[in-house]
DNA sequence: CTCAATTAGTACTAAAATGGTCCTACATGT
DNA sequence: ACATGTAGGACCATTTTAGTACTAATTGAG
């Protein structure tokens, strides 16, 4: 259930090393070859994850890759969209509005609510903390549940 | 990103339909037709949602559906485990773990953890407010967000 | 100024998941 | 017995996803 595409979790992946060495210059045959990934993969990704602007390229002979900003400026949604697009949780949201009846669009909205409290729990995860670099901050609040979160958001 | 298949969201269109009159017996054509949904689909989906033990049926002359048990009492998570398995968010969480190096295993964790509080997340909604039939409790305490609780979750 | 390394872009192919149809068997009230 | 309706599986078509291949552009080094 609510699976991300294999190519995302790449993409994380090889985030994962690049946030690692910060510093350091890699080239997309290095990163294929620490990350297992065949190398044609591997370059595509990158490719997008410029596109998106998460990392930065340098071309030419000793060119490659660096991620663009600190890991911890990086948050699992940003990845998410630059490998997924925008996509909701439902085909309903995303466009087109041809639902049958009331109660279909009850639900869609219901999805919506959740989609969208989701999304902005994925965002505030960050790239370092998926990667396990950051010393999880033990923030240690009594927490509240996502549920209680979407009675907020109803625009 | 994040989507859910289409069928799940036709089932929990059915499954709005059934909440809203309980009491009523529903054939899977009546059903179809109520929703716009394409008759042979919409049996499939009952009989899936029959063997996940959320709907009852009754065969023969007079026979359809019924919810097995009242909307609140069925979580958007156990729909989605009904129809899509108990998939997780990543490949390398479900299973074999043929991962190339510790990077990747760390961002596998990372995103287990998120998926264990997404899960969560989605356990606490029920039909009935996925279906608008609630009154929407609209408790309102100073909510945490999911990465608070994603700290309380390393087992 | 030429060459090798390396990214950028595009087009194509193969495999898998998804959505949907059909057919047959079983149950049950009239 | 028969009509109505669920149960279950086999099956096919379409779309998505994953991966490959090829070509162009950029840049440092000899």
């Amino acid at each position: 259930m609510l699976r991300i595409s294999r190519l995302t979790d790449y993409a994380t992946v090889i985030l994962g090393v690049l946030a690692a060495e910060p510093e350091r210059v890699h080239t997309a045959t290095a990163l294929a070859a620490r990350t297992r990934i065949a190398a044609p993969t591997a370059s595509k990704l990158l490719k997008q994850l410029h596109r998106a602007a998460l990392v930065t390229s340098i071309r030419g002979l000793h060119g490659g890759y660096q991620l663009a900003r600190p890991a911890r400026q990086i948050s699992a949604a940003a990845i998410l969209d630059a490998l997924e697009g925008p996509l909701a949780l439902t085909d309903c949201a995303a466009g087109h509005g041809h639902c049958g009846i009331e109660e279909t669009c009850r639900v869609g909205r219901g999805w919506q609510r959740l989609n969208l409290a989701i999304r902005r729990s994925l965002a505030d995860v960050s790239l370092a903390e998926l990667a396990g670099l950051d010393a999880a901050p033990t923030l240690s609040l009594p927490t509240a549940n996502l549920k209680d979160r979407i009675q907020h958001d109803h625009e």
